[in-house]
DNA sequence: AAATAAGTCAAACGTTTGTTTAAATTGCCG
DNA sequence: CGGCAATTTAAACAAACGTTTGACTTATTT
């Protein structure tokens, strides 16, 4: 048995469990099973089944998301005091490499990670609202950053380049057994940073097309 | 009142709703109220409600499939008529351009598009492998036809490139509603063929980098 | 017209859902 | 130790779920 407390715990397994079957086929019995702790507990530490998922976005994605937006405010300063332009690359690693990297970061984030890949095509208006609600400010500074190293795209298709990236970024988040059946001989858990290459190449390759 | 069969109607109003609900949210009562039938028409007409969603993808995949099937093997064989490869254009357009225009094909046929969309990352087993089955060997065969069209490249590139291309199509086939908050004056819903070359463009230069 | 099949209907089935209640237990401080 | 607050517990709640039933109506066939 685990010695942390009900709460943690109930982050813990619930995390998995989301990320696993999803917010609405995974019912509170489940998790308070499987984590060994009461059922009227979600209650009361997080007060409803929405807070709590809104807890685990809360624990684990403002960190991450204050690392991105501190790299892309750099990436803008950088290259303002070098008296140039930032480059697409630069503004899609400070994206990306937090991102894919974090999966390793903890033991359990690998999870995480897979919760927000599905946030983006979450059902439940309330639980991707949560989601969007997080992720909105750096959208946009991705966005005006995008648009100032691309300055021949109209902001038409910026934007829609940076959904086809935030599209192709988000196969990365998914754990290996929920992808399709692929061919033999594939990786499908590269190393964060094979990854990170491999998705960095394609998306400035797009980016910059012209 | 519509005088259309209950089964077509089923049809009809299950696609819409699960497009904007998805499959769990989304209850038979609810999909029989909004339709006007009886609640037990679902079990009499298809059997069960994984059956209906199941009838769903049938109705409409299949004609899909069998069109991005039948202009792969076209690209396919013309280039090999021709005494050359394909090119990665060829391809990614034989697989986008049905996938696409197939928006404005039929007056609902946007709400089975939404539904693809979100079948990439079904939370539920079930629902997610008749997707995965209907469209397994349509995958397949266009990784076969990419391997051929990039020899330069691996089969762990082209499975994950392609895996980058599938994101990004996706973020296609969204109503405009289900994105996340976006810049003023951007084109929600561009026309497809505007859309079409926006997303081969960027997919080809991301396919083709070095 | 009679008989058989197909379809519809209201009602109820047994489960499961998130949430609440009130008593029991535990931990902490004076 | 005594007392108060924090936490845990088992039980129950009403609501909603997918599915089934059996009677009823409509359509088709003989």
């Amino acid at each position: 048995m685990d010695k942390s407390t009900t709460k943690q715990r109930l982050l813990d397994v619930a995390e998995k469990l989301f990320a696993d079957s999803g917010y609405h086929c995974t019912s509170l019995r489940k998790i308070t099973a499987e984590a060994g702790v009461n059922l009227a507990s979600v209650s009361y530490h997080f007060g409803s089944k929405e807070a709590l998922v809104e807890a685990i976005f809360e624990r684990r994605l403002r960190p991450l998301n204050e690392e991105r937006l501190g790299r892309l405010e750099a990436v803008r300063a950088d290259a303002s005091a070098a008296g140039r332009k930032p480059t697409a690359e630069e503004a899609l690693r400070a994206f990306i490499e937090p991102t894919l990297r974090f999966r390793d970061s903890a033991p359990d984030a690998r999870y995480f990670l897979h919760l927000i890949g599905r946030a983006l095509t979450e059902p439940d208006d309330a639980v991707r609202s949560i989601f969007f609600r997080m992720i909105g400010p750096l959208f946009a500074l991705l966005f005006e950053v995008l648009c100032e190293t691309l300055p021949n795209l109209s902001r038409n298709q910026v934007f829609w380049r940076l959904n086809f990236a935030i599209g192709a970024i988000s196969r990365c988040t998914f754990l290996p057994e929920k992808l399709p059946v692929v061919p033999p001989g594939v990786e499908l858990e590269p190393s964060p940073d094979l990854q990170i290459d491999m998705l960095v190449g394609f998306l400035v390759a797009g980016m910059e097309a012209s």
